[in-house]
DNA sequence: GCAAAAGTGTTAAAGCTACACCCATGT
DNA sequence: ACATGGGTGTAGCTTTAACACTTTTGC
């Protein structure tokens, strides 16, 4: 049964904008493409849906296959439907936003398709438009941790209060301060205090927390409105 | 030249949610299906994309095509693109977000195409996965129209703050402190007062504003958050 | 002059910013 | 003891919420 004919069909695609913090850098991972086309170029992490695949579905298929992560936070960021976008042949492509743990990773994984962790700041060119999905996915972080506990997801399990600051400042590539910050994060109710503190310093040992997943699933809309005066 | 054989290609559509606002109510622009498939029941306005045309170019043509209106504040939802979202034949729907002026339309093309405009109160049950279109629209209205000035879209060039404020109620489905919003929505600095009054009016004649375009744009991304503490 | 809708003012509480001080740790 | 980084407190300002009064208009 085809009861649309004289319809065009497309080839859909999906593509990753998938977020790291390695404590100092936001970074972002990326492909050096050892196959065609586009060979020796960089890309994000992609691959053409499959015909009984839901899209989400898709996106953790292809999130899984580099990472061998499966509860990654993803988040549908939009469809790129430019009709040249591709220049072999017309793909429309739906961008995924994904936030993980960087040290969560499967390594042999990312090792095989040649991927690598660039730091956003040395962003090297990307083929295609993933430039833009990449710029359209910053927006979008830097738009909603301040709105949303989603920085998180960044962060291993436990963590202390700098190390937060150091995501955000790092999001938002401005300074924070210290006492404010803390305050600020501490007056959600949404960390809890494992009891337990970061052994790594070299000087006072910090708090470690984690994050009370009851409340930041209750919370999550609960607008904040995190970082300091934007301007009226 | 197919670089990409053995990879499936599939129906790519867009389907519109057009909010209006007529002073009291939301409503949304829905089409009573004269055609097939699923005819007389109600649905989104959509159509398939056309070989040669970008993803936005087609939900504007789309939105034209009903309205008769080519400068309406259109933005993409998102890609809806479960398997079996359309029994027919899998179609993956590019959803967008349209906003307009309920009295800007052209009424003989929207007669032509069957459609009504709905109060969002008695919105009946849509085809596919419209239903789930709607909702997130909606949410997504509710978000940013707190966060930016996008509300006013939906209301003719001038417009009385008493209008303003009624349009807002509707969307946030509450009651609004009458000084405050007043207070508060001339601290932005976006309206700018046109002299006239609201002659229509009964009792004490309003004044009408209409927008500072420059400073709109110049502040669309400075959050406001507008609705009363949402709590924390 | 009265009802209905619109404009403006006030006050107390809450939140934010910008600061300074003290504590724990390794050398 | 000192340098480094982490935790907590406070004062002044701004913003917010809750509330009351006055003005304009049609009848």
């Amino acid at each position: 049964m085809n009861r649309y004919p004289n319809q065009t069909r497309i080839l859909v695609a999906t593509d990753c904008i998938i977020f790291g913090f390695d404590g100092e850098e936001l970074k972002l991972l990326l492909i050096k493409r050892h196959f065609e086309p586009e060979i020796g170029k960089w890309s994000l992490m992609g691959g053409f849906l499959k015909e009984e695949e839901d899209l989400e579905a898709g996106a953790k298929r292809i999130l899984n296959d580099l990472t061998g992560l499966s509860n990654i936070y993803v988040e549908q960021l939009g469809a790129f439907g430019k009709v040249d976008r591709d220049p072999a042949e017309r793909t429309l492509s739906v961008a995924f936003f994904a936030l993980i743990n960087i040290h969560d990773h499967d390594q042999e994984a990312v090792r095989a398709h040649n991927a690598h962790w660039i730091s956003l700041k040395n962003k090297p060119a990307l083929i295609f438009d993933h430039d833009d999905m990449v710029s359209l996915a910053l927006e979008h972080l830097r738009y909603n941790a301040a709105l949303h506990p989603i920085g998180f997801e960044l962060l291993p399990e436990a963590f202390t209060i700098p190390q937060l600051q150091k995501l955000y400042e790092a999001i938002y590539d401005m300074q924070l301060d210290r006492r404010n910050f803390s305050r600020k994060i501490l007056s959600t109710g949404l960390l809890i205090d494992t009891g337990s503190k970061n052994m790594s310093a070299p000087t006072k040992k910090a708090i470690m927390y984690c994050l009370d997943k009851e409340k930041y699933q209750r919370k999550f809309y609960a607008f904040w409105n995190f970082m300091p005066g934007q301007g009226k």
